[in-house]
DNA sequence: ATGGTTGGGATCCAA
């Protein structure tokens, strides 16, 4: 069994790869980011064509969250316990559409679009910070509930955890960029510490291995990329991973997402 | 030559 996780940057825009590569990739789970459309305009019948079942939480032009299945989707979530808001000086705050979570083939799977936090002093950071603790404690709920339950939480998290999953640690730290600051990577790791295992990295090491490449200042060719898409898994889902991937060969050519899917690869 | 992109109820905002 195959599962993957994969920021499309619009879904639309992305449909003829996205087709393309479930068919060459043939995984049974993916879950989508920034499908930028709400259900009006998804390509449902590009899903039904291909044998998936599909379902999407979009609310606006932004952000946009999907989980495609073809070992089955039951008991959808759109939005996490306590997902918090987001309104700009905490004005018509809005439940932003960046969790969607489904039952697939005995795995509960999350899609996931971390807000980007935008800068170290916008109030965009507080906003990210206080949706990685709520999920945290959400996700940690779940587990504590059920020690053997096989949980996936997978999407853009937004944050590099390491400084080899930045191309060059030195030019964020002078910057002051965002994804790589403390307290983003203490949310990050209050994931790991709730028992949720990186199960990716192990099979992708790096230095240089990325998840993601700016389409600006011709980042994919300089190869400066960021390791920021993960699948964190519960132990009882942990045990069960042979293998894992970074399909970078989905970021070449005209019309790739500044993404590339990451993909896991599990023992029956 | 020190920039260079891409997407969207778009002609700016978001990444």
């Amino acid at each position: 069994m195959k599962i993957a996780t994969w920021n499309v940057n619009s879904l639309r825009a992305r449909a003829d790869r996205v087709e393309a590569w479930l068919q060459r990739t043939d995984c049974d789970v993916l879950a989508i980011q920034e499908t930028k459309c709400k259900d009006d305009n998804f390509p449902w019948e590009l899903f039904e064509r291909m044998g998936y079942e599909v379902a999407h939480f979009g609310v606006s032009q932004w952000n946009g969250v999907a989980i495609a299945s073809r070992v089955g989707l039951d008991d959808v979530e759109r939005t996490f316990l306590d997902q918090p808001v987001f309104g700009k000086n905490g004005k018509d705050a809005v439940q932003e559409a960046r969790a969607i979570g489904a039952t697939c083939g005995g795995i509960r799977v999350w899609s996931l679009y971390v807000p980007n936090g935008r800068a170290l002093n916008d109030e965009h950071m507080p906003y990210k910070l206080g949706w990685l603790d709520a999920l945290r404690a959400h996700a940690e709920g779940r587990l504590q509930a059920e020690p053997e339950a096989q949980i996936a939480l997978m999407g853009d998290w937004n944050i590099a955890p390491q400084d080899d999953d930045v191309w060059d640690i030195d030019y964020f730290r002078t910057e002051g960029l965002t994804h790589v600051s403390e307290p983003e990577r203490a949310a990050f790791r209050a994931f790991e510490n709730a028992g949720f295992l990186d199960v990716v990295r192990p099979h992708t090491p790096g230095p240089g291995v990325y998840t993601y490449w700016d389409y600006t200042q011709l980042r994919f060719p300089k190869k400066e990329g960021m390791r920021i898409d993960f699948v964190l898994a519960s132990p009882a889902l942990a045990a069960r991973v042979t293998g894992a991937a970074i399909d970078r060969e989905e970021r070449k050519g005209k019309g790739a997402s500044d993404h590339a899917p990451v993909i896991v690869e599990l023992s029956d």
